[in-house]
DNA sequence: ACAACCGGGACCTCCCGTTTTT
DNA sequence: AAAAACGGGAGGTCCCGGTTGT
């Protein structure tokens, strides 16, 4: 899932984990996405898997945790801190988000996008959701704090903070209703509509980004 | 629950069952913040609320029905579109809600404070939280379009609608990890901050929105 | 279970849930006494006695209480209580066990006797009966530091009510292995033996009670 | 575990075969007392042992065997038969013990008293316990029935043997519940009770033995 | 009508025997 | 031969729909 993991030769029994891992996630994801998450059973996901449920528990301490899995804080929180200094908030987190979805192989990416879709298609799972975001908000406080030299605990750093992930979950959301569009590019755009100060105008608007 | 509903005084029976209603979510809600949804049995619920759980499913569906029930769309919608014509979707959506707020009396403020508490402390609601907030967010943007003359499916306008709730539920989390700060004040101060811009800028903040 | 329970006509809706207590106990019992403790499932006991596995745990919190179930305890304070004051501890206890078990119906007796047989034979539930044991050893004690107006925490009164209780496993479990003999009468002799000190003599015995 | 066993010097092997066991052993019971015996799991024991699970089932085949291993009972056999033959039942016994307390080191003793300690504040151990208690209370009728030339079968016996057991098993479970006491005094003092007949009298009692 | 009760099934934890990897 | 992983299956909790009794 990592998309950068050690690489150095893992043994055979690491390998077979990893491959377990993914498959019961996978499979996981496929019977939510065709049955929906409720009516889908952990017996019915480690069949499919060819697993018994003691591993699938294994891996997975409850059924929710199949959708989780989150190991990008710490990749996002080193990129954003390797942008230049002199980038305000704004744009160092669009740069950070820009170049890291540039190192992702299009594999990654795609697991990524079904997982996202899937989450945001299915509000049995927006709480678990939810609370990693809330993660992720705190996250970025605190960088976005480090980086200015403010408390990450002020309100307008908060406040910036939340609005950065109010616009990934309603982008998110909207692309999980319709998955074809371009989420990367859609994301660089709200960001940079974020980094001009949110500048919204009257009328005519064609859905590009605003001038500043 | 909702601050202003039918006025069409409803006869005995329908005020007792509004009490019921009441008394029955007053109830899980207290629990579910003294030992956690998940742990909250629906026996307990009735229990507590010296209903039979027969009774309980006949006014809630399912569990996690019982953190439901906010009729406040309509009223942020009426409201916001009362604003004076000239104002820019954030001034007039800041207006909007302090001119909401205002109009309620302390007791209706109470109460919706006390479930937002409830809520944002108890991590297994917010999914639940969630799915309304989400409604909110495209009611926001379905007025900003409408105010600007744009659609609301821009990513712009979505991306501010998002920034919005994304900030509202930074906001709400905060406080209710502690309660004794002024939400409506920060929430305004919040509004503020996004109608200037999201101006963060380098060093030495006092909490207070800075000056564009 | 209770010998001697409320007569007032119970309802129907009472006396059915009796009959399905007693029902699934007596399935366990026999189920257990067949194939073992350990190797009875619930699923087998439930199939038993003919209701399904909720039902089962409706009625008996875990496998262990189903060979539980004990209201002696208040009968027999009770009935100690009711002797003659000028009886000494040991006297006291015999008659009140003597015309306890007298007012004791065969059939009532018969399942205390299958109880026990079961629970002695089956070393896993040695744990819960000794439990229980120690409470009703806690009661001796503290029946017999009221009767003779001396502290029940003293090490002689609770010696004395460890003896009472330790000739009673000792019997019981004897006769669990042997379920022909009396147990009745072997109590009976048991504590009469008590009563006299413990005159354990040389040689020559006959298994009867030695005259004092 | 055993006080005095083969000392023909063990190899390396053995050795540290006794210390690994001894190792799991000793983190299971603090585990136990910590946290219960039920909501403690192998995995846990194994953990704290630094052992893998395999190696934990390898030296104890089952959860409960974790708790027993006590291989008292021949030396209490061969100093209760080195008794003076005159000494009455009672007598003898309560020398033997007094004999065997001298004998062992304080830390032997030491030992001794933290395993008891702890399986007696556990409840779920009592039942493991019980099977050895059962077993001593045998061994005990076997040995009285062999000074006194009596069958060991015979109720007075088995009353007396289990007497002696229940006495213990009282004292020992108040003393967990209170370790500073000291425990080899109160069975001194209990088992000279016994032998004096339990001669329980009215009033103001003192807690030490009255005299006959 | 209203409560109590029952059934069925999902989730999840644990134990312990067996197999695979190192 | 030690560790890790897996499989199978029991115990126990909860939800919620449907039935039965009062």
């Amino acid at each position: 899932m990592s998309p950068q993991a050690e690489r150095p030769t893992l043994g055979l029994r690491e390998r077979k984990k990893a491959k377990t891992r993914a498959a019961i996630q996978q499979h996981a994801l496929d019977l939510f996405r065709a049955q929906g998450y409720a009516s889908t059973t952990i017996e019915q996901i480690a069949d499919a898997a060819e697993v018994s449920q003691s591993t699938f528990f294994r891996y997975f301490p409850t059924k929710e945790d199949v959708v989780l899995s989150d190991d990008f804080d710490p990749l996002i929180a080193a990129t954003f801190r390797a942008q230049h200094a002199g980038l305000g908030a704004a744009a160092a987190l669009r740069c950070a988000m820009r170049s890291l979805s540039e190192a992702m192989s299009p594999d990654e990416l795609a697991v990524i996008r079904d997982r996202s879709a899937i989450v945001f298609a299915v509000p049995e799972l927006w709480g678990t959701a939810l609370v990693q975001l809330a993660e992720g908000t705190d996250l970025i406080a605190e960088l976005i704090g480090e980086r200015l030299g403010r408390d990450p605990r002020e309100v307008p750093v908060r406040a910036f903070a939340g609005a950065v992930t109010g616009v990934m979950i309603s982008l998110l959301r909207t692309w999980a209703e319709d998955p074809d569009g371009d989420i990367l590019a859609a994301m660089d755009e709200a960001m940079a509509f974020l980094e001009a100060g949110l500048p919204l105008e009257q009328g005519g608007g064609d859905g590009s980004a605003p001038r500043a």
